[in-house]
DNA sequence: CCGGAACTTTGATTTTCATCAAAAAATAGG
DNA sequence: CCTATTTTTTGATGAAAATCAAAGTTCCGG
């Protein structure tokens, strides 16, 4: 469970035992429910939540009262509200757990402190957040050039193992159509 | 000019002259003139491009022949394929300028070994890296939950100077919408 | 200052998808 | 196991925006 997180760090750099244990003491490790929420728009959301088991949305509520799903983060993932967690701000979005869960979070003060001490840790979430970007450019890309139809597919053979997990609404709902819409498409 | 990255970069971590004149050995400057690539799809593309004076852009081209913009790039601002710079691929995307340019790039290779002898600098492209993710995120969202005129709007209130320098045809790609439909929308 | 290229606008038509409404199916919790 | 909630499907309608076509405008290089 703390083997996944080791695990995940230690395909970018190498760490011993002793550095492991740092890194450890920095993160926090709680267990959440089904449909409790981690961040609450316009509340303060200081970390960011590595899942180690269940699975998990962030979204965005806009003015109409509409649900617009950011991301999803199952196990070996990470989520947070990133402005709020970067810029120390309250959240503008909110996570919460599609099935129990449990994480393992770390503040942004944490990070840093981490980073100061063990330098390569920086690395890593440099490689981290760079491999992010790259994947919401090609979101970008997706819903500039794609159908809603196009996108689903490339969904499906992206995510393999999310469809079975998650509602059909709500991957509507992260590909930016309605659930009515993403219904007559499988046919 | 070079004052520009400079003070880009101490917004960010400090730097003695020394340092900067480290700093700028792995920076290669070319000029470029309009219409000219700094990157084509295909091709290797392992350099980050800062944008020293002119204006830029980067996109795609699907399937069916339609570009579709990325990003912008005017002073101050960094371009780059991403995916082609951090994994040492071909590129997928072209980058071109809208103007006469001056750039200063450097490459994936010198841009490590920089991190390597000068850690703050790791943390400078760690702060960089983590805006343009939250920008990305922001845009993702503005895909998703507003109307296309909205979404002009924003782009005004986003970047008002970019608006006079980029054919409206170019922005009506960058906004993923057709030059009709904008056209069409001024009024 | 002229001619050609690039860019913008306008109109007509079609496509895609959202929305509204309601029923059917699946699922979870007591 | 059964009921209430959640999720999915289906149908009808309408809105937003793409596409096609063509004319008008601006701008740049010679």
């Amino acid at each position: 469970m703390q083997n996944l997180l080791r695990k995940q760090i230690e395909a970018i750099v190498e760490l011993t035992d002793q550095e492991f244990d740092l890194v450890l003491t920095y993160f926090e490790t709680s267990v959440y429910k089904k449909h409790q929420y981690l961040v609450q728009a316009g509340h303060p959301a200081p970390n960011d939540h590595f899942v180690a088991k269940g699975l998990l949305k962030s979204f965005y509520i806009d003015e109409a009262g509409k649900e617009h799903i950011l991301q999803f983060a199952m196990e070996d993932w990470w989520i947070s509200d990133p402005q709020a967690f970067h810029n120390r701000r309250n959240a503008t979005l909110n996570i919460d757990c599609l099935e129990d869960a449990e994480i393992m979070s770390i503040s942004i003060d944490n990070r840093e402190q981490l980073c100061r001490e063990l330098g390569k840790m920086e690395y890593f979430f440099l490689k981290k957040t760079t491999a992010g970007y790259i994947a919401l450019q090609q979101r970008i890309l997706s819903l500039m050039s794609q159908k809603s139809d196009e996108r689903y597919l490339q969904f499906v053979e992206l995510y393999p193992n999310l469809i079975h997990r998650i509602p059909k609404t709500l991957i509507a709902s992260y590909l930016g159509i309605s659930r009515e819409t993403l219904s007559r498409m499988s046919n």
